[in-house]
DNA sequence: AATTTACTTTACCAAATGGTAAATATCGCA
DNA sequence: TGCGATATTTACCATTTGGTAAAGTAAATT
């Protein structure tokens, strides 16, 4: 093993400073997502974004080609997360309660746990997705299609009721998102600071019966 | 009635200019919020707005007193519309179905006619309602909560099953929302250009259906 | 017709914006 | 130690930003 250590030491010496450049290169993006989450595209600044990670302005341009540059790997990133946490369905083809339950499970944890992620892709759906649709089009839209895919299976097989699965997903999608969307709405309704780990398991508990009641012919809670 | 010719003349004659005020006054309003809507507050500037409505900068801060005060004023304007849709389930607190009904249909409806407003409203949230949390607070909360007094008084009466109602709420507002927020990834998924009135009612009757066999105890379709 | 009032435009302004160019510092390596 | 590459800072720049002040115009009142 010793006999690699020079190599590896070598390496590891590289690696500490593209390391670095790595982690810094994270945290911009992390505080550009923040701020877009939370402002928008236009409302966001570079210089607002260096400072918050303390550099100047001009050291953003060197790691991102400009601000679009920089908003566009945002997108990227937040659009990994996000399909990470929608493959439940696919998965679990034969067993339709299961998929279910895995679905809203793993959309509301991604609402709980990327909150930012989550109110960038809405904000940039809201604008009409100008930067985004090409990407939707290619990653959101299958992924989306597969899924109601199975659903049509398995209303043919029937296992399930014949219900509109495009509208369904919305339904899902919509409201595990305004988890995290307007988490600062909901809060307030519910008369606290923020969002506790019961109201979301709150919201699972009725999101969960809502689908299956709909969903399978012979459920009853 | 001629007997009032000269002042019905005169009142119509400087009512010629207020109007012209407020004919103006309201276009900005509306090209406001239409940019608001699409690009945020911080996205759009008022040379932006003013070369919408074909007039100067200058002249909008003759007509509201800041860039912020111009935004207040379409918050405010979202928000009346908004609660004058969403008044159908206080307003039949007798019969839930009927209620229930109205109330998605209404909420649906406001997303289908007044997208904008819609989406001014969802940008704002999702900033954490920075200038709106209070307004939110007296004028929206108190209609939530109303509401949902409304279900937990029809779940003792037992006509109702003993749902979270808080969260049915939340299920209902985001899903209704999604048709006028996230309208162009929701036709992105269904494979059209932009959504079209039976898409609406399809969504409608899902989460009819949805909510009915949820809150309603022997509910069938 | 004269004058007050309501509205619009022109001329500015300091600060902030995204972005470039070049100087400087830091680091790995020979 | 010094060299070349990588990273950061300093110095700029044209444009746009929200906002003010004042000049000019059109309309209502007398």
């Amino acid at each position: 093993m010793h006999t690699m250590q020079p190599a590896a030491s070598r390496s590891r010496v590289k690696d500490r400073r593209s390391d670095t450049r790595e982690r810094l290169e994270q945290e911009i993006l992390e505080a550009a997502k923040r701020l877009f989450a939370q402002r928008g595209y236009g409302g966001v600044s570079l210089d607002h974004i260096a400072r918050e990670v303390g550099t100047a302005k001009q050291n953003l341009l060197y790691y991102f080609s400009s601000k679009e540059g920089l908003y566009r790997r945002v997108l990227h990133g937040v659009l990994d997360v996000w399909l990470s946490y929608m493959a439940a369905i696919a998965e679990n083809a034969d067993h339709p309660e299961t998929a279910l339950r895995k679905y809203i499970a793993g959309k509301l944890r991604f609402s709980r746990e990327h909150p930012y992620d989550s109110r960038v892709y809405a904000n940039e759906v809201i604008s009409g997705a100008p930067l985004f649709a090409q990407e939707i089009r290619d990653r959101v839209v299958p992924a989306l299609q597969a899924d109601i895919a199975v659903f049509n299976r398995w209303a043919e097989l029937g296992i399930c009721r014949p219900i509109d699965a495009a509208h369904l997903m919305v339904v899902l999608w919509a409201s595990t998102q305004a988890y995290a969307d307007f988490a600062s709405q909901i809060s307030l309704v519910l008369g606290k600071a923020e969002l506790e780990p019961s109201d979301f398991a709150a919201a699972e508990t009725l999101l969960v019966d809502m689908v299956l009641r709909t969903v399978l012919a012979h459920y009853a809670g």
